[in-house]
DNA sequence: GCAAAAGTGTTCTCTGTACACCCATGT
DNA sequence: ACATGGGTGTACAGAGAACACTTTTGC
């Protein structure tokens, strides 16, 4: 597009769309890879994507293909990187970025394509260079979350202060003060109190907390 | 590239590069523009870009972008974003941004495709939705001028720090307190005194500075 | 001596951080 | 009663913001 004086050469390039699909389950950040069931790279594991659908747009694609993996949609997904010559197929790869709630995933079953959750601390050998986008990705997140409220979308509708916490923890890597987080989090104003408790095992109820805003927003 | 079962469809797509040039002159944050000699949107003005060479790398078609443009090289250039369906001849535009220091370039002469600098506040109806990458361009601008060292790109190798401080209140549209900009931008380590002094005019002469690092840098 | 830009310190507010104990519940 | 996680307040330090006058030069 746009102006040029150049002899019109048109580069039609093979392009192809890749997600980043990050949850937290355990305490850990995990992404999710679909392990290669044939040449090349038979065996390694790479992230899900694939090349556009006639007419589609590349958020399109993106947002299918997560749905397709993980059956969610509605969820923080936003563009975040576009790499060439990464040894795949395509020429040109737009990659994307995801945050799901794992409750609420039900992973695609294949026996041959399998996709699966990996923990990002401790990832098998990757097709493609992958890991360069993962570790985008991550530095993305890390940095979102921050200042913005993404954390929306790796969390249930309700759910506790320590679960939140949690999962800021599992994101950075390092524990944080229970009482200043909360603070924090409060004094943001990007979670409000429900009102219900919630009783688990032999301690104090905890309160539910909800997210003011299901939207992304930067603070 | 990457993991899927689907039948292989390959979708091959026409593909640019833009680049948003920006430079501080007069005061003014500026970016280059390009005026279209011939239809679509003939007499409108767009950014300078245009499809891949053979075997270009997208990072190597912005830097040739730039370079045909502005005659500079060993600046800041950065992906920006990744757009599709903007309206032009291309299916998707890979965006990116550059700055660079007025002094140093020497625009293209071309009585067709003519290459002006234009005031950001001020611009001209532009093709193919180049508003809308412009707009994003100056907001990554706005955000990396607070957690980074690339207003090096903007200045020549030795600056005073008023020359510095207008250079950010052009980006982000508001005057600074002289004592509180100083004390921020060397307390930060970016820049250092050169022991040189410049004498301008009837008054005292002004220490001069360089940064640091002529790499970008984040703080 | 006057006009013009360069240069320089202090005070206050706010934000972030460090830190330890009591509370409500189940067994 | 005891074990378990839930919930709370205060003190200190560092960062950022507000603010006005003196210095050096050219004319």
């Amino acid at each position: 597009m746009s102006a040029q004086r150049a002899p019109r050469y048109t580069g039609r390039v093979s392009t192809a769309v890749v997600v980043v699909i990050f949850t937290v389950r355990d305490g850990e950040l995990c992404a999710l890879l679909i392990e290669r069931a044939a040449e090349p790279c038979k065996g390694q594991w790479a992230l899900p994507g694939g090349a556009l659908l006639p007419d589609e747009t590349i958020d399109g694609a993106a947002t299918r293909k997560l749905a397709d993996e993980t059956g969610v949609s509605d969820v923080f997904l936003e563009q975040l990187y576009t790499f060439d010559k990464l040894g795949g197929k395509a020429d040109i790869v737009v990659a994307y970025f995801a945050l799901v709630d794992f409750e609420r995933t039900r992973l695609r079953e294949d026996l041959e394509w399998r996709p699966a959750w990996h923990p990002v601390r401790a990832l098998p050998p990757l097709a493609f260079q992958n890991e360069r986008i993962l570790a985008l990705a991550e530095q993305r997140l890390r940095n979102k979350l921050e200042y913005t409220n993404v954390v929306y979308s790796l969390l249930p509708e309700r759910f506790t202060l320590t679960e939140m916490q949690q999962v800021y923890e599992a994101i950075l890597g390092e524990t944080m003060d229970k009482r200043n987080f909360r603070r924090r989090v409060v004094g943001l104003g990007i979670i409000r109190e429900t009102g219900q408790t919630r009783k688990r095992g032999a301690h104090r109820p905890a309160m539910l907390y909800e997210f003011t805003s299901r939207e992304p927003v930067t603070l």
